[in-house]
DNA sequence: TCTTAATGTTTCTGCTGTAAACATAGAGGC
DNA sequence: GCCTCTATGTTTACAGCAGAAACATTAAGA
């Protein structure tokens, strides 16, 4: 598919999202390490340091695509949550998606939440992903909200990660097993029954 | 503290030993993209290329960096469970253990679990933080003994993971609310009591 | 003592990120 | 219609990197 310029065109035509695109692209093909500046200039047909007008160092670039990769997630997140129907079946299924995404983007996912920069919790952080798991967590955690919101994004996350790191293997069934809606709402054992709605 | 010359000494004394233990300086002090095995050899004295004939490239430089990395966990995991008695609390301080030395080793327990090369689930892994987890989980984990074992590993990997790459607080008091031995036996809900021993 | 294998050095290639000086082209004011 | 200004891109240069190849040294054993 071929990128029709924009008629808001300088010399290139939009080189910051051309190389933000190479970039994704390489990120795909062989990782962080596979992602230089000059390479991703010569594929993109512009000289070396034509990078520098758009980023001020490659650590920018990087960040602009981690940016990217949180989109996308938040994106992949909310519509497991929808076609799961909601509720607490919603809430475990954005868990999946999230190890799903992390499974078939692994360099994205590894340089989203390595190169964080913004950082912040989930409890103060307004992107979707975070937007999601407080919602949830409010919703369903009762008065362990926050312990809910910490144990859920942490086993994600952890699953995610050694997955990626070829400590899990990337079983689906495996994925099933750990995130599920029964392990994560184990009738509340003692006391502090939540009447939340169906 | 002078590390003594061993008597087998060929030019340099111990030249694999000690570019190993500088790599541990540097991962402490400036992480992983601060080694540098030219700088490396610059400090224990040597050429340039001389590290060549002890690790074939930086990858496997960084792999004994790593293999370290596990012992030292394994070793403050074994400290931590005995001290908490064993048991379930023991359990528990296997896992608060595990996300302190990432708090205390950021880029050594980074390298540990990115450059795995070995890979493997803790099932069949002989180092000894597999080792605890499996024994811990069979013990306590009854029928879902290999459940526990994924999830207690994912919470614990995800939070240090999550508090590494600054998106939750390095806090003691969070890391005791989400490890803690009663979320992670919530009484065993839906029968198979298990009756392991003292 | 002589040979040999292990260890270390010099030199070289091609890559990287980035700084500085220079070039160009499109936009807006005259 | 011309002129200047600013955003964008280029050339050239530097220092650092990983790694390959050829050569040097040294300890150990025959």
């Amino acid at each position: 598919m071929v990128t029709v310029s924009t008629s808001k065109a300088y010399h290139h035509g939009d080189l910051r999202t051309a190389l933000v695109e190479a970039g994704l692209r390489h990120l795909e093909a062989g990782g962080e390490t596979d992602i230089s500046l000059r390479q991703l200039a010569r594929e993109v047909g512009v000289s070396a340091t034509a990078v520098y007008r758009h980023f001020p160092d490659k650590k920018a670039l990087l960040a602009a695509l981690a940016e990217s990769g949180i989109a996308r997630l938040g994106e992949a997140q909310r519509i497991a949550s929808e076609h799961a129907g909601g509720g607490p079946a919603g809430f475990a299924a954005t868990g999946r998606a999230y190890v799903h995404f992390a499974l078939d983007n692994p360099a994205l996912f590894r340089l989203t939440f390595t190169h964080a920069g913004h950082a912040g919790s989930p409890t103060n952080s307004s992107d979707e992903p975070s937007r999601l798991l407080r919602s949830y967590s409010e919703q369903f955690g009762g008065e362990n909200a926050e312990r809910l919101t910490l144990q859920a994004w942490a086993v994600a996350h952890g699953l995610a990660m050694l997955m990626l790191d070829g400590r899990l293997p990337p079983d689906d069934a495996l994925i099933n097993r750990v995130i599920d809606t029964k392990s994560l709402f184990p009738a509340q054992p003692s006391g502090s029954n939540n009447d939340a709605s169906p």
